[in-house]
DNA sequence: CTGTATCCTTAAGGATACTG
DNA sequence: CAGTATCCTTAAGGATACAG
């Protein structure tokens, strides 16, 4: 195992590189195997080629994916989840449960507190 | 229990909401029972006071918090995660988890990525 | 103590056009 | 196909001051 610098890396900055809107979107499309760039920029609901661009970077410098490129024409990109991201889908599935479940609570709470304002 | 409006209400929407940085920190904070005000200010790590309160009303809005308020001088309020908040926590623990076990490892695959760029 | 109100700065993100 | 580059708009958030 490598050195680690684990003080480098605090837990709300990764959490803040993991748990975003677009972050958590690309892990979830691609946890079924590899995707292709245009592929996620289908299945990401609302994502922008820029935005898909720049989430795919983070997540692999941060070693979530990893990015393999066949030199045919036109050109193949694949991204496929390293062991940690596939980790990490299993507790952002707990997440995603979770919303799923309570979304119609949360919608009622939010029209009555409107309600009462 | 009440009519739900599932469709009012995107799982996306619903992350975003609780997903984000400040959320996670709060609902943490209050995971051991009831927090005050300047409690949280001093708990969640480099929120400001404007922050904390759009936060804490997003939560309340949403279910996730209830807002007690004693009227006493000086004044004195208390957040309280409800049944629907806490069930939130134990994943939202699943990610921390994670988190905290994969730090050393993401800093040293940004390490590897910053120094191959 | 628990906020609100205002102003201001920065960063996130969209739109569009272009490229290997 | 898989991006990059540029410009521009909006929203997130900090700083400060004030109030019940």
């Amino acid at each position: 195992m490598a050195t680690q610098l684990a003080e480098a890396c605090p837990i709300v900055e990764v959490l803040d590189h993991v748990a975003g809107k677009w972050s958590i979107g690309i892990i979830v499309a691609a946890a079924n195997g590899p995707v292709r760039f245009t592929e996620l920029e289908r299945t990401v609901e609302g994502i922008s080629r820029r935005m898909l661009t720049l989430n795919l970077r983070k997540l692999e410098r941060d070693g979530l994916l990893v990015r393999t490129v066949y030199p045919t024409v036109p050109p193949k990109v694949e991204y496929t989840l390293t062991d940690m991201a596939r980790e990490l889908y299993a507790s952002l599935s707990g997440l995603l449960g979770w919303a799923e479940r309570h979304r119609g609570e949360i919608a009622c709470a939010r029209a009555v507190y409107d309600a009462a304002s």
